[in-house]
DNA sequence: TGACAAAGTGTTTACTCTACACTAATTAAT
DNA sequence: ATTAATTAGTGTAGAGTAAACACTTTGTCA
Protein backbone atom coordinates (compact mmCIF):
# COMPACT_ATOMS: atom_id res chain seq x y z
CA UNK A 1 0.00 0.00 0.00
CA UNK A 2 1.50 3.35 -0.95
CA UNK A 3 1.77 6.25 2.09
CA UNK A 4 -0.58 9.15 2.44
CA UNK A 5 -0.40 12.08 3.09
CA UNK A 6 -3.39 12.12 5.85
CA UNK A 7 -2.10 14.11 8.54
CA UNK A 8 -1.99 17.41 6.06
CA UNK A 9 -4.51 19.91 5.89
CA UNK A 10 -6.42 19.93 2.92
CA UNK A 11 -8.46 22.96 1.33
CA UNK A 12 -10.59 24.60 -1.26
CA UNK A 13 -9.81 25.50 -4.59
CA UNK A 14 -10.86 27.04 -6.95
CA UNK A 15 -10.50 28.81 -10.15
CA UNK A 16 -11.53 32.23 -11.67
CA UNK A 17 -11.61 33.66 -15.24
CA UNK A 18 -10.63 36.72 -16.79
CA UNK A 19 -12.55 36.65 -19.35
CA UNK A 20 -11.62 38.79 -22.29
CA UNK A 21 -13.48 40.25 -25.52
CA UNK A 22 -13.32 42.91 -27.81
CA UNK A 23 -15.76 45.14 -30.31
CA UNK A 24 -15.85 48.22 -31.49
CA UNK A 25 -15.39 49.92 -28.27
CA UNK A 26 -12.57 48.30 -27.31
CA UNK A 27 -11.74 45.63 -24.81
CA UNK A 28 -14.02 44.24 -22.40
CA UNK A 29 -14.35 42.10 -19.22
CA UNK A 30 -17.25 39.56 -18.59
CA UNK A 31 -18.29 40.18 -14.97
CA UNK A 32 -21.20 38.55 -13.19
CA UNK A 33 -22.90 40.10 -9.77
CA UNK A 34 -22.59 37.66 -7.38
CA UNK A 35 -26.30 35.99 -6.24
CA UNK A 36 -25.32 34.85 -2.56
CA UNK A 37 -24.06 36.40 0.88
CA UNK A 38 -21.39 37.72 1.59
CA UNK A 39 -21.27 40.18 -1.03
CA UNK A 40 -24.29 39.40 -2.83
CA UNK A 41 -25.05 42.06 -6.09
CA UNK A 42 -21.13 42.57 -6.09
CA UNK A 43 -19.74 41.95 -9.62
CA UNK A 44 -17.02 39.11 -9.65
CA UNK A 45 -15.02 37.26 -11.84
CA UNK A 46 -17.00 33.69 -12.93
CA UNK A 47 -15.47 30.78 -10.92
CA UNK A 48 -16.04 27.64 -9.19
CA UNK A 49 -14.52 25.20 -7.27
CA UNK A 50 -12.01 22.69 -8.41
CA UNK A 51 -13.03 19.08 -7.88
CA UNK A 52 -11.20 15.84 -7.09
CA UNK A 53 -11.10 14.52 -9.97
CA UNK A 54 -10.69 17.33 -12.56
CA UNK A 55 -7.45 19.20 -13.58
CA UNK A 56 -7.35 23.02 -12.90
CA UNK A 57 -7.54 23.19 -16.51
CA UNK A 58 -10.50 21.52 -17.19
CA UNK A 59 -12.55 23.26 -13.72
CA UNK A 60 -11.52 26.47 -15.81
CA UNK A 61 -12.78 25.14 -18.99
CA UNK A 62 -15.67 23.96 -17.15
CA UNK A 63 -16.39 26.93 -15.48
CA UNK A 64 -16.23 28.86 -18.74
CA UNK A 65 -18.61 26.65 -20.32
CA UNK A 66 -21.20 26.66 -17.56
CA UNK A 67 -21.55 30.39 -17.39
CA UNK A 68 -20.82 31.20 -21.70
CA UNK A 69 -21.59 28.15 -23.32
CA UNK A 70 -18.55 28.18 -25.42
CA UNK A 71 -15.72 25.55 -25.73
CA UNK A 72 -12.40 25.49 -27.54
CA UNK A 73 -11.59 28.81 -25.95
CA UNK A 74 -8.02 29.99 -25.22
CA UNK A 75 -7.34 29.62 -22.31
CA UNK A 76 -4.22 30.32 -20.11
CA UNK A 77 -3.37 29.65 -16.19
CA UNK A 78 -1.89 33.23 -14.65
CA UNK A 79 -1.53 32.74 -11.04
CA UNK A 80 -2.18 31.34 -8.01
CA UNK A 81 -3.58 33.57 -5.28
CA UNK A 82 -3.31 32.23 -1.84
CA UNK A 83 -3.70 35.12 0.70
CA UNK A 84 -5.18 33.43 3.99
CA UNK A 85 -8.04 36.06 4.23
CA UNK A 86 -8.59 36.69 0.97
CA UNK A 87 -12.14 34.58 1.10
CA UNK A 88 -14.17 35.65 3.98
CA UNK A 89 -16.48 32.03 3.61
CA UNK A 90 -13.86 30.03 3.97
CA UNK A 91 -9.87 29.29 3.17
CA UNK A 92 -10.19 28.90 -0.28
CA UNK A 93 -7.45 28.86 -2.63
CA UNK A 94 -7.87 30.23 -6.31
CA UNK A 95 -5.82 29.85 -9.51
CA UNK A 96 -6.99 32.85 -12.10
CA UNK A 97 -7.21 31.82 -16.04
CA UNK A 98 -7.90 34.19 -18.49
CA UNK A 99 -9.94 33.01 -21.53
CA UNK A 100 -9.85 34.98 -24.76
CA UNK A 101 -13.13 34.87 -26.88
CA UNK A 102 -15.12 36.10 -29.63
CA UNK A 103 -17.94 38.42 -27.98
CA UNK A 104 -20.26 37.42 -31.36
CA UNK A 105 -19.76 33.92 -30.32
CA UNK A 106 -21.04 34.28 -26.62
CA UNK A 107 -24.84 33.04 -25.69
CA UNK A 108 -26.63 35.66 -24.59
CA UNK A 109 -29.12 33.52 -23.01
CA UNK A 110 -27.05 31.90 -20.67
CA UNK A 111 -25.22 35.52 -19.97
CA UNK A 112 -28.38 37.06 -19.32
CA UNK A 113 -29.14 34.45 -16.61
CA UNK A 114 -26.48 34.36 -14.80
CA UNK A 115 -26.77 38.81 -14.54
CA UNK A 116 -23.87 38.52 -16.41
CA UNK A 117 -22.35 41.58 -17.99
CA UNK A 118 -19.50 43.34 -20.46
CA UNK A 119 -17.35 45.94 -19.05
CA UNK A 120 -14.67 48.16 -20.61
CA UNK A 121 -11.44 47.45 -19.10
CA UNK A 122 -10.88 51.14 -18.45
CA UNK A 123 -14.55 51.29 -16.49
CA UNK A 124 -14.92 48.50 -14.47
CA UNK A 125 -16.42 48.19 -11.13
CA UNK A 126 -14.77 47.32 -8.61
CA UNK A 127 -14.75 43.85 -7.35
CA UNK A 128 -15.15 41.59 -4.59
CA UNK A 129 -11.80 40.14 -2.65
CA UNK A 130 -8.68 39.90 -4.33
CA UNK A 131 -10.66 39.75 -8.28
CA UNK A 132 -8.86 43.00 -8.95
CA UNK A 133 -5.35 41.97 -8.28
CA UNK A 134 -6.69 39.14 -11.32
CA UNK A 135 -7.58 41.13 -13.74
CA UNK A 136 -4.43 43.36 -13.50
CA UNK A 137 -2.43 40.46 -13.37
CA UNK A 138 -4.50 38.92 -16.85
CA UNK A 139 -4.05 42.44 -18.69
CA UNK A 140 -0.35 42.35 -18.27
CA UNK A 141 0.18 38.68 -19.16
CA UNK A 142 -2.29 39.24 -22.21
CA UNK A 143 -0.24 42.12 -23.26
CA UNK A 144 3.18 40.23 -23.04
CA UNK A 145 1.47 37.39 -24.61
CA UNK A 146 0.43 39.28 -27.61
CA UNK A 147 4.32 39.92 -28.10
CA UNK A 148 4.81 36.23 -28.66
CA UNK A 149 2.24 34.33 -29.35
CA UNK A 150 -0.61 35.09 -32.18
CA UNK A 151 -3.76 35.37 -29.29
CA UNK A 152 -5.15 38.41 -30.77
CA UNK A 153 -7.34 36.56 -33.34
CA UNK A 154 -8.88 35.13 -30.44
CA UNK A 155 -10.66 37.52 -29.89
CA UNK A 156 -11.95 38.41 -33.15
CA UNK A 157 -14.36 36.91 -35.73
CA UNK A 158 -12.71 34.50 -38.36
CA UNK A 159 -13.05 36.99 -40.91
CA UNK A 160 -11.55 40.43 -39.49
CA UNK A 161 -9.85 43.58 -41.20
CA UNK A 162 -6.62 45.31 -40.97
CA UNK A 163 -8.08 47.66 -39.26
CA UNK A 164 -10.02 46.26 -36.54
CA UNK A 165 -6.57 44.03 -35.82
CA UNK A 166 -5.27 47.38 -35.51
CA UNK A 167 -7.82 48.78 -32.98
CA UNK A 168 -7.43 45.42 -31.03
CA UNK A 169 -3.86 46.00 -30.27
CA UNK A 170 -4.06 49.45 -29.65
CA UNK A 171 -6.45 48.75 -27.21
CA UNK A 172 -4.59 45.59 -25.69
CA UNK A 173 -1.62 47.65 -24.93
CA UNK A 174 -3.85 50.89 -24.34
CA UNK A 175 -1.50 52.81 -26.79
CA UNK A 176 -1.87 54.44 -30.74
CA UNK A 177 -0.37 52.71 -33.23
CA UNK A 178 1.06 53.75 -36.42
CA UNK A 179 -1.14 52.42 -39.38
CA UNK A 180 1.55 51.59 -41.77
CA UNK A 181 4.04 50.01 -39.39
CA UNK A 182 2.01 47.87 -38.01
CA UNK A 183 0.64 46.73 -41.21
CA UNK A 184 4.42 46.03 -42.31
CA UNK A 185 5.63 43.79 -38.79
CA UNK A 186 2.38 41.80 -38.58
CA UNK A 187 2.84 41.25 -42.57
CA UNK A 188 6.17 40.33 -41.91
CA UNK A 189 5.25 37.34 -39.19
CA UNK A 190 3.66 35.70 -42.75
CA UNK A 191 1.00 34.17 -40.84
CA UNK A 192 -2.62 35.71 -42.08
CA UNK A 193 -4.33 35.05 -45.45
CA UNK A 194 -5.66 37.91 -47.20
CA UNK A 195 -9.36 37.14 -48.63
CA UNK A 196 -10.77 37.68 -52.12
CA UNK A 197 -13.48 39.31 -49.92
CA UNK A 198 -14.31 42.52 -48.84
CA UNK A 199 -15.97 44.12 -45.56
CA UNK A 200 -18.30 47.07 -47.14
CA UNK A 201 -19.52 48.18 -43.69
CA UNK A 202 -17.30 50.51 -42.56
CA UNK A 203 -16.49 52.17 -45.27
CA UNK A 204 -17.49 52.83 -48.98
CA UNK A 205 -13.95 51.93 -50.67
CA UNK A 206 -14.50 48.80 -48.21
CA UNK A 207 -11.78 46.80 -46.80
CA UNK A 208 -10.01 43.14 -47.31
CA UNK A 209 -10.64 40.86 -44.73
CA UNK A 210 -8.21 38.52 -43.61
CA UNK A 211 -7.74 35.31 -41.28
CA UNK A 212 -5.72 33.72 -39.44
CA UNK A 213 -3.78 30.81 -40.62
CA UNK A 214 -3.04 28.61 -38.55
CA UNK A 215 -1.76 25.89 -40.83
CA UNK A 216 1.18 28.08 -41.86
CA UNK A 217 1.75 29.33 -38.17
CA UNK A 218 1.69 25.70 -37.23
CA UNK A 219 3.95 24.69 -40.20
CA UNK A 220 6.77 26.99 -39.02
CA UNK A 221 6.79 25.71 -35.75
CA UNK A 222 8.33 28.40 -33.97
CA UNK A 223 7.43 28.45 -30.24
CA UNK A 224 6.82 32.37 -30.05
CA UNK A 225 7.64 35.09 -32.18
CA UNK A 226 8.95 38.61 -31.24
CA UNK A 227 5.95 40.87 -32.09
CA UNK A 228 7.24 44.58 -31.02
CA UNK A 229 4.71 47.00 -31.79
CA UNK B 1 -23.24 33.54 9.54
CA UNK B 2 -21.23 33.42 6.53
CA UNK B 3 -22.47 31.09 3.74
CA UNK B 4 -20.18 28.02 3.63
CA UNK B 5 -19.03 25.48 0.61
CA UNK B 6 -19.08 22.35 2.76
CA UNK B 7 -20.43 20.55 -0.29
CA UNK B 8 -17.43 21.59 -2.25
CA UNK B 9 -13.92 18.64 -2.26
CA UNK B 10 -11.00 19.55 -0.67
CA UNK B 11 -7.62 18.47 -1.60
CA UNK B 12 -4.31 18.97 -0.87
CA UNK B 13 -2.02 21.41 -2.14
CA UNK B 14 1.85 21.31 -2.11
CA UNK B 15 4.37 23.89 -2.89
CA UNK B 16 7.42 22.87 -4.81
CA UNK B 17 11.33 25.03 -4.70
CA UNK B 18 13.44 24.84 -7.74
CA UNK B 19 16.33 26.06 -5.99
CA UNK B 20 19.06 27.77 -8.59
CA UNK B 21 22.85 28.32 -7.53
CA UNK B 22 25.92 29.40 -9.63
CA UNK B 23 29.01 28.92 -9.45
CA UNK B 24 32.15 28.77 -11.73
CA UNK B 25 30.89 25.68 -13.17
CA UNK B 26 27.41 26.99 -14.29
CA UNK B 27 23.60 27.28 -13.07
CA UNK B 28 22.57 24.25 -10.49
CA UNK B 29 19.82 23.05 -9.38
CA UNK B 30 19.41 22.02 -5.56
CA UNK B 31 17.82 18.50 -5.31
CA UNK B 32 17.15 16.02 -2.51
CA UNK B 33 16.92 12.22 -2.57
CA UNK B 34 13.43 11.17 -1.57
CA UNK B 35 13.71 8.88 1.74
CA UNK B 36 10.19 7.63 1.72
CA UNK B 37 7.78 5.64 -1.04
CA UNK B 38 7.05 5.54 -3.28
CA UNK B 39 10.15 6.41 -5.69
CA UNK B 40 12.66 6.18 -2.55
CA UNK B 41 16.06 7.06 -3.51
CA UNK B 42 14.83 9.19 -6.91
CA UNK B 43 15.59 12.92 -7.03
CA UNK B 44 13.29 15.45 -6.23
CA UNK B 45 12.69 19.00 -5.75
CA UNK B 46 12.33 20.06 -2.68
CA UNK B 47 8.66 20.23 -1.20
CA UNK B 48 5.79 20.53 1.57
CA UNK B 49 2.46 21.07 2.17
CA UNK B 50 0.26 23.96 2.13
CA UNK B 51 -0.61 24.64 6.01
CA UNK B 52 -4.18 25.93 6.45
CA UNK B 53 -2.79 28.96 7.86
CA UNK B 54 -0.65 30.48 5.62
CA UNK B 55 -0.17 31.95 1.81
CA UNK B 56 1.71 30.17 -0.47
CA UNK B 57 4.63 32.29 -0.81
CA UNK B 58 4.36 31.86 3.24
CA UNK B 59 4.72 27.86 2.59
CA UNK B 60 7.22 28.02 -0.19
CA UNK B 61 9.52 30.64 2.28
CA UNK B 62 9.08 27.91 5.00
CA UNK B 63 10.17 25.00 2.88
CA UNK B 64 13.17 27.04 1.30
CA UNK B 65 14.35 27.76 4.73
CA UNK B 66 13.82 24.11 6.70
CA UNK B 67 16.06 22.69 3.68
CA UNK B 68 18.62 25.28 3.01
CA UNK B 69 18.78 27.87 6.37
CA UNK B 70 18.21 30.53 4.43
CA UNK B 71 15.96 33.64 4.33
CA UNK B 72 14.97 36.30 2.51
CA UNK B 73 15.64 34.99 -0.75
CA UNK B 74 14.48 35.64 -4.18
CA UNK B 75 11.47 33.49 -4.80
CA UNK B 76 8.55 34.13 -7.53
CA UNK B 77 5.53 31.59 -7.76
CA UNK B 78 5.93 29.85 -11.01
CA UNK B 79 2.74 27.17 -12.06
CA UNK B 80 0.06 25.45 -10.29
CA UNK B 81 0.70 21.68 -11.45
CA UNK B 82 -2.52 19.97 -11.45
CA UNK B 83 -2.84 16.42 -13.05
CA UNK B 84 -4.96 14.03 -11.46
CA UNK B 85 -2.61 11.53 -11.50
CA UNK B 86 0.26 13.62 -11.26
CA UNK B 87 0.95 12.21 -7.47
CA UNK B 88 0.42 8.80 -6.50
CA UNK B 89 0.21 8.63 -3.50
CA UNK B 90 -3.07 11.50 -3.16
CA UNK B 91 -4.73 14.00 -5.03
CA UNK B 92 -1.79 16.56 -4.67
CA UNK B 93 -2.04 19.91 -6.89
CA UNK B 94 1.11 21.43 -6.16
CA UNK B 95 2.33 24.97 -6.80
CA UNK B 96 5.96 25.20 -8.09
CA UNK B 97 8.05 28.13 -7.02
CA UNK B 98 11.68 29.05 -7.77
CA UNK B 99 14.21 30.84 -5.83
CA UNK B 100 17.59 32.53 -6.58
CA UNK B 101 20.47 31.68 -3.97
CA UNK B 102 24.14 32.59 -3.58
CA UNK B 103 25.45 29.04 -3.68
CA UNK B 104 28.38 30.45 -1.05
CA UNK B 105 25.39 31.18 1.79
CA UNK B 106 23.89 27.74 2.00
CA UNK B 107 24.09 25.84 4.80
CA UNK B 108 26.13 23.04 4.14
CA UNK B 109 25.34 20.59 7.16
CA UNK B 110 21.50 21.14 6.75
CA UNK B 111 21.86 20.44 3.39
CA UNK B 112 24.04 17.31 3.96
CA UNK B 113 21.33 16.28 6.56
CA UNK B 114 18.55 16.01 3.68
CA UNK B 115 20.65 14.51 0.86
CA UNK B 116 20.57 17.02 -0.78
CA UNK B 117 23.10 18.00 -4.07
CA UNK B 118 23.50 20.38 -6.71
CA UNK B 119 23.30 19.23 -10.06
CA UNK B 120 24.36 21.31 -13.14
CA UNK B 121 21.39 22.12 -14.87
CA UNK B 122 23.03 20.43 -18.34
CA UNK B 123 23.75 17.47 -16.32
CA UNK B 124 20.51 16.28 -14.37
CA UNK B 125 18.96 13.08 -13.12
CA UNK B 126 15.22 12.43 -14.03
CA UNK B 127 13.14 13.68 -11.11
CA UNK B 128 9.65 12.11 -9.91
CA UNK B 129 6.31 12.89 -10.65
CA UNK B 130 6.29 15.87 -12.71
CA UNK B 131 9.37 17.66 -11.27
CA UNK B 132 11.21 17.80 -14.62
CA UNK B 133 8.14 19.69 -16.24
CA UNK B 134 8.82 21.97 -13.23
CA UNK B 135 12.44 22.59 -13.74
CA UNK B 136 11.81 23.15 -17.36
CA UNK B 137 9.15 25.78 -16.37
CA UNK B 138 11.60 27.78 -14.17
CA UNK B 139 14.54 27.90 -16.34
CA UNK B 140 12.29 29.27 -19.03
CA UNK B 141 11.07 31.64 -16.96
CA UNK B 142 14.33 32.83 -15.31
CA UNK B 143 15.40 33.44 -18.10
CA UNK B 144 12.48 35.70 -19.22
CA UNK B 145 13.26 37.48 -15.81
CA UNK B 146 16.59 38.33 -16.34
CA UNK B 147 15.45 40.12 -19.73
CA UNK B 148 13.05 42.35 -16.92
CA UNK B 149 14.07 42.35 -14.02
CA UNK B 150 17.76 42.69 -12.33
CA UNK B 151 17.35 39.40 -10.20
CA UNK B 152 21.03 38.09 -11.96
CA UNK B 153 22.54 39.53 -8.56
CA UNK B 154 20.88 37.32 -6.41
CA UNK B 155 23.11 34.45 -7.57
CA UNK B 156 25.92 36.00 -6.74
CA UNK B 157 27.96 37.14 -3.93
CA UNK B 158 27.72 40.74 -3.18
CA UNK B 159 30.73 41.48 -4.69
CA UNK B 160 31.52 39.86 -8.07
CA UNK B 161 33.36 40.81 -11.53
CA UNK B 162 32.29 41.67 -14.66
CA UNK B 163 33.03 38.34 -16.04
CA UNK B 164 31.20 36.71 -13.47
CA UNK B 165 28.21 38.47 -14.06
CA UNK B 166 28.76 37.70 -18.06
CA UNK B 167 29.13 33.79 -17.52
CA UNK B 168 26.42 33.63 -14.93
CA UNK B 169 23.98 35.46 -17.88
CA UNK B 170 25.72 32.87 -20.21
CA UNK B 171 24.52 30.08 -18.09
CA UNK B 172 20.86 31.38 -17.58
CA UNK B 173 21.08 31.63 -21.52
CA UNK B 174 22.68 29.05 -22.46
CA UNK B 175 24.55 31.06 -25.27
CA UNK B 176 27.81 32.58 -25.79
CA UNK B 177 27.83 36.49 -25.46
CA UNK B 178 30.18 38.97 -26.54
CA UNK B 179 32.11 40.62 -23.74
CA UNK B 180 31.96 44.11 -25.00
CA UNK B 181 28.44 44.33 -26.19
CA UNK B 182 27.69 42.41 -22.68
CA UNK B 183 29.23 45.35 -20.47
CA UNK B 184 28.18 48.08 -22.24
CA UNK B 185 24.32 46.99 -21.86
CA UNK B 186 24.88 46.22 -18.44
CA UNK B 187 26.75 49.98 -17.80
CA UNK B 188 23.83 51.10 -19.86
CA UNK B 189 21.31 49.82 -16.89
CA UNK B 190 22.96 52.10 -14.93
CA UNK B 191 22.23 50.41 -11.93
CA UNK B 192 25.93 48.65 -10.67
CA UNK B 193 28.61 50.47 -8.85
CA UNK B 194 32.24 49.78 -9.36
CA UNK B 195 34.35 49.37 -6.49
CA UNK B 196 37.89 50.59 -5.59
CA UNK B 197 38.44 47.52 -5.48
CA UNK B 198 40.09 44.55 -7.26
CA UNK B 199 39.62 40.89 -7.35
CA UNK B 200 43.04 38.93 -7.63
CA UNK B 201 41.90 35.25 -8.00
CA UNK B 202 41.51 35.05 -11.32
CA UNK B 203 44.05 37.09 -12.95
CA UNK B 204 47.90 38.75 -12.69
CA UNK B 205 46.20 41.94 -13.82
CA UNK B 206 42.84 41.65 -10.73
CA UNK B 207 39.41 42.63 -12.14
CA UNK B 208 37.23 45.44 -10.55
CA UNK B 209 34.42 44.37 -8.13
CA UNK B 210 30.90 45.50 -8.85
CA UNK B 211 28.20 45.33 -6.31
CA UNK B 212 24.11 45.97 -7.82
CA UNK B 213 22.81 49.37 -6.17
CA UNK B 214 19.75 48.44 -4.90
CA UNK B 215 18.72 52.23 -3.72
CA UNK B 216 19.93 53.73 -7.03
CA UNK B 217 17.64 50.96 -9.31
CA UNK B 218 14.59 51.49 -6.58
CA UNK B 219 15.03 55.38 -7.25
CA UNK B 220 14.47 54.58 -10.61
CA UNK B 221 11.24 52.72 -9.76
CA UNK B 222 10.90 51.26 -13.09
CA UNK B 223 8.84 48.37 -12.96
CA UNK B 224 10.87 46.52 -15.17
CA UNK B 225 13.45 46.82 -18.34
CA UNK B 226 14.41 45.31 -21.16
CA UNK B 227 17.49 44.03 -21.26
CA UNK B 228 18.49 42.15 -24.70
CA UNK B 229 21.41 40.17 -24.75
C1' DT C 1 -20.15 64.64 -60.97
C1' DG C 2 -18.44 66.16 -56.94
C1' DA C 3 -17.88 65.54 -52.07
C1' DC C 4 -16.90 62.39 -48.65
C1' DA C 5 -14.81 58.68 -45.94
C1' DA C 6 -11.90 55.23 -45.04
C1' DA C 7 -8.35 52.10 -47.36
C1' DG C 8 -4.06 51.42 -48.93
C1' DT C 9 0.64 52.17 -49.79
C1' DG C 10 6.97 53.58 -49.33
C1' DT C 11 10.69 56.13 -48.07
C1' DT C 12 13.88 58.51 -45.29
C1' DT C 13 16.07 59.00 -40.94
C1' DA C 14 17.42 57.83 -36.48
C1' DC C 15 18.67 54.50 -33.60
C1' DT C 16 20.13 50.10 -31.93
C1' DC C 17 22.50 45.91 -32.33
C1' DT C 18 26.37 43.26 -33.88
C1' DA C 19 30.81 41.99 -35.12
C1' DC C 20 35.27 42.50 -34.28
C1' DA C 21 41.03 42.91 -32.05
C1' DC C 22 44.36 45.19 -29.77
C1' DT C 23 46.61 47.28 -25.55
C1' DA C 24 47.18 47.43 -20.46
C1' DA C 25 48.36 45.60 -16.16
C1' DT C 26 50.42 42.55 -13.26
C1' DT C 27 52.97 38.53 -11.66
C1' DA C 28 55.85 34.52 -12.12
C1' DA C 29 59.70 32.47 -13.98
C1' DT C 30 64.30 32.63 -15.48
C1' DA D 1 65.92 42.80 -14.88
C1' DT D 2 63.74 40.93 -18.68
C1' DT D 3 60.47 38.12 -20.66
C1' DA D 4 56.48 35.35 -20.87
C1' DA D 5 51.97 34.51 -19.62
C1' DT D 6 47.29 35.58 -18.45
C1' DT D 7 43.19 38.00 -18.04
C1' DA D 8 41.20 42.88 -17.93
C1' DG D 9 39.66 46.56 -20.31
C1' DT D 10 38.28 49.34 -24.06
C1' DG D 11 35.81 51.74 -29.20
C1' DT D 12 34.23 51.82 -33.86
C1' DA D 13 32.21 50.91 -38.25
C1' DG D 14 28.50 48.65 -40.68
C1' DA D 15 24.16 46.38 -40.77
C1' DG D 16 19.76 46.00 -39.51
C1' DT D 17 15.62 47.50 -37.28
C1' DA D 18 12.30 50.78 -35.73
C1' DA D 19 10.02 55.23 -36.15
C1' DA D 20 8.16 59.14 -38.34
C1' DC D 21 5.69 60.78 -41.83
C1' DA D 22 1.29 62.20 -46.18
C1' DC D 23 -0.71 61.44 -50.27
C1' DT D 24 -3.49 58.67 -53.60
C1' DT D 25 -7.16 55.31 -54.44
C1' DT D 26 -11.67 53.57 -54.37
C1' DG D 27 -16.48 53.47 -54.25
C1' DT D 28 -20.91 55.43 -52.57
C1' DC D 29 -24.16 58.75 -51.81
C1' DA D 30 -26.07 63.20 -52.43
Amino acid sequence: MLNSYSSEDKVLLSVDCIIFGFDNEGLKILLIKRDFEPERGKWSLMGGFLKKEESLNNAATRVLNHYTGLQNVYMEQLYAFSEVDRDPVDRTISVAYYALINIENHNTELIKNYDAEWFNISNMPKLIFDHDDMVAHAIRRLRYRTSTKPVGFELLPEKFTMRQLLELYEAILDKALDKRNFISKINSLDILVKLNEKDMLSSRKGSYLYMFDKEKYDAKSLNNFALNL
